[in-house]
DNA sequence: ATTATCTATAGATCTATAGATAATGC
DNA sequence: ATTATCTATAGATCTATAGATAATGC
């Protein structure tokens, strides 16, 4: 998905940055871009859509007037943000649309948004958000129709239970995606967790539900799981 | 809860502020403490634990310097805020122990600390930064050994699956308890949500699941609670 | 008399921009 | 030649505190 002409610095995850409406042209421009935005994720993530203007720029390490030239206002970032990581969102219609039954599309569905959520901490922010800023937009908007038609077939096949519907889906699928919050430790629980609220989903006289992915948790794990992120604090902090 | 000889202002909830150690003991010192707490509560809910301690000051009508004085620190500030939570939060213990079965049990207390952090959307943010300044201090450490042994038991007599530990169950909690930082309307929905939870918890064989509590939030009920949420935001940056 | 609040202020940091300087690509 | 970056800066807002003023409770 990167651009093959151009080469993603090292060390950064390549950056699968739409080049959409008037992009900036020359090459440094165009990395600077880049380092704004990985660095505006970082920041947002951790200190939520009021973080620092200016130290998002310090820590991209370029001129605050370089961050207003690519995003006039602190709501156009979010939207580019926003924009963005929808367009990664989008890619997974059509995995969807190939899965063989209804319920195996809503797991992939479920699956992939949730990964989505998780992989990017800076997204419940930018989504809270975006929602205030334009209450119409709502990031699945362009799935409605095609999950609530799922749903229903999923109930007629007998594999959904009958009392939930496409709503309760988006709404579980976020608390699941909530997880990416919480430091790495619990991120990588997420797969267990959405296996268990599937099996909640799941009609009561259903086939058998598979075993639960990954191990659960332990204390000891817990305890590295918070000791890491303090440690991460502390080296932001400096 | 609230002490009987002190009236709480009109409109606010009556705060059950543990009046612990070396609690301002002048009528209007306390009276304001409870306004900057309720302020504190509101403006961390919605810009995180960065919010402006001036604000907070602002907002509780109150000069900055009795905020320092009642709270030396911002971590200060967090960790009393943290500390009133954790008791209310105790106060469910008892309702634990008293439930019939060890599955009952594990359902009161899943739905009541999911109830907890729903109720204050403050307590995400506030949790985490605890997790930072303490990692030693979880929030439901004092009921480990205790929901580990329900957990076992309820394993044995065949109402909670096998593969899962208590671990699972907080983090599962966790989860749940994070719709309260998703506007009213989501909220709202909590109950049902932690339904399905219970029902993917469930073992296999275990008798049938009862009804999903409420309703599930159609569009029109989705696109009123976004607007109600900008219409406060309006309100709030004013 | 004691305890707490408020006003005022220093110094830091933030947003937003203007004007001078540097890098790119034709 | 054009496009973008950087430095410098104005004005606002923030944290944290010192010193003057006001409210409480014995």
């Amino acid at each position: 998905m990167t651009s093959p002409t151009r080469k993603p610095q090292d060390g950064v995850p390549a950056l699968s940055v739409a080049e959409k409406n008037a992009p900036p042209r020359r090459r440094d421009a165009r990395l600077n871009r880049d380092r704004l935005i990985i660095s505006a994720r970082a920041l947002i993530a951790q200190h939520g859509v009021d973080a620092s203007l200016e130290e998002i720029a310090r820590q991209a390490e370029v001129g605050v007037a370089t961050l207003y030239r690519n995003f006039t206002t602190r709501d156009d970032l979010v939207r580019n943000l926003y924009d963005l990581a929808l367009a990664e969102l989008h890619a997974v219609r059509g995995e969807i649309e190939t899965a063989p039954t209804p319920w195996d599309a809503l797991v992939v569905y479920t699956e992939r948004v949730a990964e989505w959520l998780v992989a990017d901490p800076s997204l419940p922010p930018i989504l809270r958000r975006m929602a205030q800023l334009d209450p119409s937009a709502r990031p699945a908007a362009e799935f409605d129709g095609f999950i609530a038609s799922l749903v229903a077939r999923a109930k007629k096949d007998g594999t959904l239970r009958r009392d939930v519907d496409a709503v309760d889906l988006a709404v579980l699928v976020t608390m699941v995606g909530s997880l990416g919050s919480l430091g790495d430790g619990f991120a990588g629980q997420w797969r267990r967790q959405l296996s268990i609220v599937l099996d909640g989903l799941r009609a009561a006289d259903a086939p058998r539900r598979p075993r639960l992915p990954g191990r659960p948790l332990n204390l000891k794990d817990y305890q590295a799981t918070v000791h890491g992120l303090t440690r991460r604090a502390a080296r932001a902090a400096r």
